[in-house]
RNA sequence: CGCGGAGUAGAGCAGCCUGGUAGCUCGUCGGGCUCAUAACCCGGAGGUCAUGUGGUUCAAAUCCCAUCUCCGCAA
């Protein structure tokens, strides 16, 4: 069985090592193009193609696939199955066409809802107790295409999106595997996506990142998960930014000022806009390392929060 | 040459501007108090102040230079 897999972070990355586990034959990974990341923008090759390298796969890594020259490439390993996963960019329709049987993707939601790029990220964000992974058809739109398979995932109250992310991504090539084989024999009936229930999960933004502490403890609390490990939501501190990695739900009341700190020797307590502590518990301060709130307490004061 | 912050005891920080015996909180060890305690009191140990057999100086954690490492912004 011939696969084109097609895939760009960390999470894409199970998927590809089943299939080439499980004996398909990867004649080719699609990947974006290496990006300038960290301090020096040096470039960086994606996980999935650092992945693919160590698997002695071939790699390409097209700017665009709506071109001559990227479908003649791909047209050439005739394959039977084209795999997408986390891949980033649509596929145009002489692409879809190519593969025997179909183009399968592995989406990080229960479609219809979060169609697009951070699906699980929007899902922790907005408090949402299960997540799960859909595969489906692929066609011209975002996410759009018949649905196949699904599985559902159990969000913890505390669990971030990076944690989800890691969760949903070992689940997924059983989830993989299953449809293919399944889909192979005809035995899955696709599914048409009820439009009016779908949702969009935009990128995440950096703007959206920022605390707005007279908002409920619980909201703060999804927020910090949501945007964790990446943008991650920060607030203000003596004029420095100040991250916060992950936090926890007190049901402790306050009366102190939106923004005020309680006085505590290892939590680090603040007053939201219901009236609720939300406690601290992994910040960074501009500047300084990450750490627990007992840590950094030992050497700050903190008063009041978001200034 | 993208901009900026930081490296001081096991941990987190102050001291540096205005050079002159290195300090705070926590931990750790010992003792005390207590029915008891992660609480409280007393005491101790622990640091070539990132590196440079660098520069200036009577004297450098502090000023100057070089290097390494970590972090924030930007992407």
């Amino acid at each position: 069985m011939k696969v084109i897999y097609m895939g760009t972070p960390d999470f894409a990355v199970p998927c590809l090592e089943r299939l080439v586990k499980e004996n398909f034959d990867v004649v080719c990974v699609v990947t974006q193009p290496d990006k300038p990341k960290g301090r020096k923008q040096e470039l960086a090759p994606s996980d999935v193609k650092v992945k693919a390298l160590a698997l002695g796969l071939e790699v390409y890594q097209p700017s665009t696939l709506r071109t001559q020259e990227a479908y003649d490439y791909l047209s050439k390993f005739e394959p039977d199955y084209i795999i997408v996963a986390a891949y980033g960019k649509i596929l145009p329709k002489n692409i879809l066409d190519l593969p025997k049987y179909a183009c399968i993707n592995v989406h990080g939601s229960l479609l219809p809802k979060y169609r697009g790029a951070a699906p699980i990220q929007r899902s922790v964000l907005a408090g949402d107790k299960v997540t799960g992974i859909t595969t489906m058809l692929m066609n011209e739109g975002l996410d759009t295409g018949d649905m196949l398979l699904k599985s559902e995932y159990e969000i913890d109250i505390n669990a971030t999106a990076g944690e989800v992310f890691d969760a949903l991504a070992q689940s997924a090539p059983d989830l993989l595997m299953k449809t293919i084989e399944m889909y192979t024999k005809g035995e899955i009936i696709p599914e048409k996506q009820n439009d009016a229930d779908s949702t969009y999960a935009a990128m995440l933004s950096k703007d959206e990142a920022v605390i707005d502490w007279s908002r409920s403890a619980l909201h703060i609390h999804n927020l910090v998960r949501g945007m964790s490990p990446w943008p991650v939501a920060y607030t203000c501190l003596d004029g420095k930014k100040l991250k916060i990695y992950s936090s926890c739900l007190t049901n402790e009341k306050t009366t102190l000022q939106v923004g005020k700190v309680k006085e505590d020797k290892d939590s680090i307590l603040v007053a939201c806009g219901d009236g609720m502590l939300l406690s601290l518990t992994s910040v960074q301060l501009e500047g300084s390392k990450r750490m627990d709130a007992k840590s950094f307490l030992l050497g700050h004061k903190i008063d009041t929060i978001g200034k």
